[in-house]
DNA sequence: TTGAAAACATGATATTTGTCAGTTTTTTCT
DNA sequence: AGAAAAAACTGACAAATATCATGTTTTCAA
């Protein structure tokens, strides 16, 4: 099994704060698996007693609401740490993640975690970064759902996709969502997101191939995504 | 002067982590000001060289959209700290802090913040638990601006004040806010808000008294803002 | 490969919410 | 106290979005 010490994907998260015990601890203790799309790594309410780096994969991070339909709160890609947040508070897991294509993660124990908050500062501040990061982020989003149009949201997440997740060869998205989890990334019904995602394929704002999208003019989507 | 080692507040933040000595620090360095209702502590975009530390009052946390509207993120009172993300991370205040009612805050120089961060993993454990419960929080506020409809979300907004503010000795909420205020924290126009409220007060869910509120029916307040 | 299930799509319609335009009430300031 | 400004309110209407119903296409596993 690969080393921690050597794994390339620590680089994007906070685990470059450790010390090289702190690492050689993290990864006698780390487990690796492999999780299936569809499947889910932890699920909303559930105990976490560890955290899941994601070496490769793309997961969502949601929540599902008593009407039975899911907000999904974050994409989560190679380099993010899921649990981190439950982990550090105590709390149970107050989203679920899915995996949105076939993943590969690795599951650290707590412990390992928490023991090196207590007594590195280095990692603790990194840790406080990234969370202070994402906090960021989702001021960002609460922003946005309130004050910008379904389209424009709509607009956004495409960007957002061609932004954070890149471009096959011929150009198309490398993520590939279904109507489903677009909608549930903008909030909206399904049925309004596939009108929306119509009309921008009419207007030639982007293009498909089967379920793959590509962006077809930048620009113009982008003048969606800001004015209405 | 007051000094810090004595402040009462303190034990509602992460200041409590702090040692003997850096609170000490803290003390010398810091300066006490009073904000007056609607006077603005921080803007958006502005380069923040410390934090605020609320002694007492309420402020708003806000952010500017294109189109003009306020959309309010967070009410923060006694105890609360601002601006602490934004020192963190060392960028400019994504968001705005206005006193919603007159305030009494302490402005901690950053250096302070900084170095204690860097040298106590309690103090950073600590700071790092707050932040990671305030991510917990918006992202439970994203899925109710995605999921709720405006009346149950201004029914939230009631029971949230209540909780967290308090009443008056004649049962009306403590922290009073204009429907404009309203509006902007559960992400609506001002006339809808109104006509909302007005509803409630037509069923007998709240009553007023002059600008003050109160939850009369709290029972029936809760049906509403869970189900439709 | 083929049948069932899931995903995608579209129309018709209902509901929610926003906008504009104005009136009344309350607050603030001198 | 009285004028001006701000906040609260109301109605009419328009726009955005959700819902329901149904048909088509794609995916996937037996």
């Amino acid at each position: 099994m690969g080393r921690c010490e050597n794994c390339i994907i620590r680089q994007f998260n906070s685990l470059r704060a450790m010390s090289k015990e702190e690492l050689k601890r993290v990864s006698d203790t780390k487990t690796t698996k492999l999780v299936k799309k569809g499947e889910t790594i932890f699920g909303e309410g559930e105990k976490l007693n560890g955290v899941f780096c994601v070496r490769d994969g793309v997961s969502k991070l949601s929540k599902l609401s008593p009407n039975g339909k899911d907000q999904i709160v974050k994409l989560a890609t190679k380099g993010a740490v899921l649990g981190q947040r439950s982990v550090i508070t105590e709390e149970v897991a107050n989203l679920s993640a899915i995996a949105v294509n076939d993943m590969e993660v690795c599951f650290i124990p707590k412990d390992a975690i928490v023991d090196s908050l207590n007594s590195n500062p280095n990692f603790a501040v990194e840790v406080l970064r990234h969370i202070a990061h994402d906090l960021k982020e989702a001021d960002d989003v609460i922003v946005n759902m309130s004050q910008k149009t379904v389209k424009q949201r709509i607009a956004e997440a495409f960007i957002y996709l061609e932004e954070n997740f890149g471009k096959d060869n011929n150009g198309y998205l490398a993520l590939t969502l279904s109507r489903e989890d677009i909608a549930n990334v903008v909030g909206t019904a399904t049925e309004s997101a596939i009108r929306i995602i119509s009309d921008f394929k009419k207007l030639g704002l982007i293009k498909a191939y089967g379920k793959k999208v590509a962006i077809a003019d930048r620009k113009a989507l982008n003048e969606v995504a800001k004015g209405s």
